[in-house]
DNA sequence: AATATCGGAACATAAACTAG
DNA sequence: TAGTTTATGTTCCGATATTT
């Protein structure tokens, strides 16, 4: 079924089409073993010992960004084109940056420490990526040593901020921290899903693993997030939509994988599971049943354990 | 084997900040 | 005000799961 892919002015098609290390992307294009693959996009030769970055396109087209795959500037995009779903390729829209947000006093370079100049030699922190060791962003550190802050005790999103919660803007139910929901309008208002035609994302709840796995744990406004639940809403298969969501680490189906079975079991993580939360209240209060039962038994065990 | 899913690293860049 | 730094939002790689 392998169509002739679509490529679009300049883009260089990879000849060795069945080369053995060469696999093909399910946008049509080869994918080259990174980075001599980024195509036309390359902006730093192989020879020059430096790996080439890796190019993104400004804006990928709807479906290859619901799939999380590689797209291009050419509408319909190859991959779109691929799959016979071109008149759906449309560029999806960027959400605004957010204004306002505040932060700390920067931390100058010496001008001989490393190349300043060059994004790499800024060693860019990542969102997952444990601040260092002289960090003055220390979020917690931060906030004492902020010389102005936030108004009235309100975090950057206007919310309500306190030491227990700092950090997770947007959660706002102690119980349910995992469970997005009754929160879902943003201080900003703004994370209702990212493109218009996709409105029944704004009701429907992120997915749990995404939740979990986030450094914005509990903030409903993460694209990425938004995207994933997105992407099961719109991936366009209803066995996406009646599936549920996968735990975040596989677990194995072994008989006793209940949640019983799991004495930390997160109540707000299992009761999005599956179904991201909020879908019945009666889901709710059957995983509410459950840690009851769990710490029941656990004080058991924790009392059998003294006694001996 | 092909295709779908999705976590998270890489990338891009707007906006806040700062030095001159 | 130009240049720097950081935060935020997007893209898509690559591992894994699922389907055919």
């Amino acid at each position: 079924m392998q169509q002739m892919p679509y490529y679009p002015p300049g883009y260089q098609a990879p000849s060795p089409y069945g080369s053995s290390h060469l696999m093909t992307a399910d946008n049509g294009l080869p994918q080259l073993p990174h980075p001599v693959g980024v195509g036309e996009s390359n902006t730093q030769s192989p020879a020059s010992g430096q790996p080439a970055k890796r190019k993104q396109v400004k804006n990928a087209c709807t479906n290859c960004q619901k799939a999380c795959k590689k797209c291009d500037e050419a509408r319909p995009c190859p991959r779109c084109v691929k799959y016979g779903i071109a008149d759906t390729c449309v560029n999806s829209t960027r959400k605004e940056r957010k204004k306002g947000v505040k932060r700390g006093p920067y931390k100058r370079r010496q001008k001989g420490d490393g190349d300043v100049s060059t994004p790499e030699a800024r060693t860019p922190r990542r969102k997952n990526s444990p601040e260092p060791a002289t960090n003055q962003y220390d979020p917690q550190n931060m906030r004492a040593s902020m010389p102005f802050s936030y108004p009235n005790g309100l975090n950057q999103y206007g919310q309500p901020y306190d030491a227990y919660s700092q950090y997770q803007p947007y959660m706002v139910n102690p119980v349910y921290s995992g469970m997005p929901y009754p929160i879902v309008s943003g201080a900003d208002g703004q994370h209702q899903g990212q493109q218009g035609q996709h409105q029944p994302y704004a009701a429907h709840p992120p997915l749990p693993h995404a939740q979990q796995h986030s450094p914005y744990n509990g903030y409903q406004g993460s694209p990425h997030q938004q995207n994933r639940s997105l992407q099961s809403i719109h991936s366009g298969d209803a066995k996406e939509e009646q599936k549920p969501h996968q735990p975040l680490t596989p677990i194995p189906s072994t008989s006793n994988s209940s949640a019983a079975s799991s004495p930390h079991v997160n109540v707000g993580t299992a009761g999005a599971n599956g179904h991201a939360g909020g879908e019945n209240d009666e889901e709710g209060s059957r995983l509410a049943r459950l840690s009851q039962l769990c710490r029941a038994a656990l004080d058991q065990t924790d009392t059998k354990v003294e006694s001996t």
